[in-house]
DNA sequence: TCTATAAAATGACATGGATCAAGTGTCATA
DNA sequence: TATGACACTTGATCCATGTCATTTTATAGA
């Protein structure tokens, strides 16, 4: 009996269950019973790992399921066949992505890891299956495809109609709450992505970024070394974007 | 019973159901078994017009459910402040909007009529209840969500990367393609949109889509009279879009 | 038919950011 | 600690596109 209890307890720890992960209450179980977490939980994949740099999965591969991230950090991007990546997103610890790929079964778009990374898989057919007896579940994952919607349409705002100013004070924010969300400091935080990619987030390029840190650290807003940012002045940041989003 | 049987044909007429629709094939019915087809019917608010400029619903409105176009047009858009609306998307007969208000129950942007439209609702409550009994349905919704990501993105890689001349003809082909699935001609159509709206969808200026258009005509790409479109030489409109997107 | 109003086109000019070309800093490995 | 590779910064220049002003065309209403 110790033994099984033994055995049980290390299969809970080797795949990290849903329950004993600290980012649960960020991440597709939230709002879930125990109970019903741990039905989803025994059909979640264990963690894989990668190191920085290394590729998820690209146009044309097979859509198994959605990606949880445990540690680290992964851009989702398409490309122009000269090239240039424009990034969809960055997925931070807690996040899900790669929701796209439900259209045909087939990925899109690249994704690919910003640093070392963790990783859950959440196998779509049998979250598909999970949906039709647990109307809280169903619930969550159309909760979290309508907020990747409305994710992609501030982005949509931000490409179309913002400045290059704007849409940097943007990204600050936007980073700047989720590490406030996931209980971390929103003034102090190492950017997980290079002046590249933040480039190709936003549309602009590399060097715009560069010159705009620089002013904006001049105006006394943000001190930025490497990719160590400090928000000195929330509230000049926060006027920078004051014209772009409507709140209600 | 001949009365009953009048009844019934006129609940039907009046209710357009799906089953007689035109567009059932294009709409979320799609690949449902006509069994599932009508009970689906049943839970379909029947059309309703508006003229055009009109309002269908706004930020902060309740989301009740998805709409889908019968007939017209519709734009959903986010502004700044200061006014500019970026257009997000239009919608044509035959196509489902209004996802978005799935994250908080909340609709986040706006969405307004081009013209005088007719629209269905399908109700978010019932088609939630109905997807736990009709797998299929629950995989159309899927996969339509998915569709609406994938549009998303690639509006992205377009407001990013692409020149205001790779937009405007990556929008011709994409209504032309649209129009052709409904089974017009993918060559010669009445664009449902001001200038104003295809700069907001674009991101570029008013001014910008009037001299690009007339140097497409200037090349033999394109006439263009007012609204309609004739699309002269297909093959050169592809190639000007054809650094932007990977295809696979 | 005339008039008012809005939509679209056109022209002149200004500029935000891109591009190109060096330079500098940082990190990993020998 | 040297060396190479790469990320980032900085400066100079240019141009695609925005902005503003005006004209033309289409549309709706009296």
């Amino acid at each position: 009996m110790q033994k099984i209890m033994n055995q049980v307890q290390l299969s809970k720890q080797l795949k990290v269950s849903c329950e004993s992960c600290s980012l649960s209450e960020l991440c597709l179980p939230r709002g879930l019973s125990t109970k019903e977490m741990n039905i989803l939980d025994d059909h979640i994949e264990r963690p894989r790992n990668l190191s920085q740099n290394a590729q998820l999965y690209q146009p044309g591969d097979k859509f198994t399921g959605f990606y949880a991230v445990r540690s680290g950090g992964v851009k989702t991007y398409l490309t122009k066949k000269t090239g240039e990546q424009q990034i969809l997103g960055f997925h931070l610890p807690g996040e899900v992505f790669g929701l796209d790929g439900m259209e045909n079964g087939k990925q899109r778009c690249y994704a690919t890891t910003l640093e070392n990374t963790s990783y859950c898989i959440l196998p779509y057919d049998q979250l598909d299956h999970l949906c039709e007896t647990i109307p809280e579940l169903r619930h969550q994952v159309c909760q979290l495809l309508g907020h990747e919607m409305n994710c992609d349409h501030s982005h949509l705002l931000l490409l179309g109609q913002q400045t290059a100013h704007e849409r940097l004070a943007t990204f600050l924010l936007n980073i700047s709450s989720r590490f406030k969300h996931r209980g971390f400091s929103p003034t102090s935080f190492m950017l997980p992505m290079s002046r590249h990619d933040i480039a190709g987030f936003l549309g602009i390029a590399v060097e715009t970024v560069s010159r705009l840190f620089k002013s904006f650290q001049e105006k006394g807003i943000v001190i930025i070394n490497r990719k160590q940012v400090d928000i000195i002045n929330l509230d000049k940041l926060n006027n920078m974007v004051a014209n772009c989003e409507e709140t209600d």
